[in-house]
DNA sequence: GAACTACATTGAACTACTTCAATAAACGCT
DNA sequence: AGCGTTTATTGAAGTAGTTCAATGTAGTTC
């Protein structure tokens, strides 16, 4: 069978393992969408509609400061991640972030009803949500203590050691956003880094 | 049935419905512990040996600075709280984490081989599980937020409006490092609300 | 109730970073 | 190729925060 869906099914079948018949259920539940860079996938005040994984492409989640009016990057992801405002899509509630296609982009999407449809009829997938959360918490564990502990230029080197593929996607200001430094510190960093 | 466990239980039942049996095999699975103040629950360097659920009292979750050793407050956690290294539990790899008692403790401990155990006997138990980390990731990425776009001011006056109870609970200079600020500077912040 | 320990306050000096502004390079489009 | 737009660089000035050190306060133990 042939499916764009197919690098999620990978990823799911890294944590459980499905029947055939499991499959074809799997795969009746979502869609697969193509966004263009600029397109939103999700605006802030909006109730973010699907889970999204991303088969191609990046996309950022940004809030925007009242304040400075400044986007805020809260999060960063490409292809074989997953991309959406959880606590909206499962809570129903308004999303304060907006999700943004930074480069062509295509993803998997479940709709909340299908979701839970999804759990009703192959339970053992909340394992595999379970275990990709586990990891998520992790991760910005330590993303709250490298923020917290490392100055800018350990921060940068941390980030680029531990998701180059981002470092190589993704334009640098909106690192430096994620990291919690201006664009221009970035750059010093690197102007540094060189000699 | 009296039980320690009981706080536990109303957690979980708020997510899960359990039969009589199945709260009977639930709670076979769970040690009560006490700790008193600054007894540790986790070294870092080892293994974290059990999920932990704090029944009474407070802990702290922190890391040691190699180069300036200081400790960097990396969670907090009172009753109704989960509490350990979900990363080394899971993956048994040695933790970069220390967590200590705060204030004297009561923790409920499931070991690795009694969760898997208790996964498969209840496996919707996993449910559970991947909702609460649904709401802790949330929790986490309005942290990094936060810490990102905000000043000390108003990270502080966030934290002590969303946390009322570890406001309460736990010195201020573990406040100070959870929100990644000095402790002068929540000391100076202080001060000046009182005008 | 003195003496110790743990935690909190205050102010002065310092610094890692930001902001701003101007220039430069890279990228896409016709 | 050439033009506009978006992204990156560089330096100078400013600042939100840290660090350090000294003093103060509260809770514990004998």
């Amino acid at each position: 069978m042939e499916t764009k869906l197919q690098l999620l099914l990978d990823h799911v079948s890294k944590w459980v393992n499905l029947s055939p018949d499991e499959v074809a259920i799997f795969l009746q539940h979502w869609e697969v969408q193509e966004f263009q860079k600029g397109e939103y996938v999700l605006y802030n005040g909006k109730i973010c509609q699907y889970d999204a994984f991303l088969l191609t492409g990046s996309v950022k989640g940004y809030y925007i400061d009242p304040v400075t009016a400044k986007e805020e990057i809260v999060f960063l992801a490409i292809a074989d991640w997953w991309a959406s405002d959880l606590e909206s899509f499962h809570q129903g509630s308004p999303s304060m972030l907006n999700i943004q296609v930074v480069s062509d982009a295509e993803l998997a999407l479940i709709s909340k009803s299908n979701f839970e449809s999804l759990m009703r009829m192959i339970p053992k997938l909340e394992r595999y949500f379970r275990i990709i959360l586990q990891g998520y918490t992790s991760a910005l564990l330590r993303r709250v203590y490298m923020r917290n502990a490392l100055p800018a230029r350990e921060r940068y080197l941390q980030f680029i050691g531990q998701y180059p593929a981002l470092n190589q996607n993704l334009p640098q200001y909106l690192i430096a956003s994620y990291l919690g430094m201006s664009a221009e510190m970035v750059s010093k960093i690197r102007a540094e880094l060189k000699s």
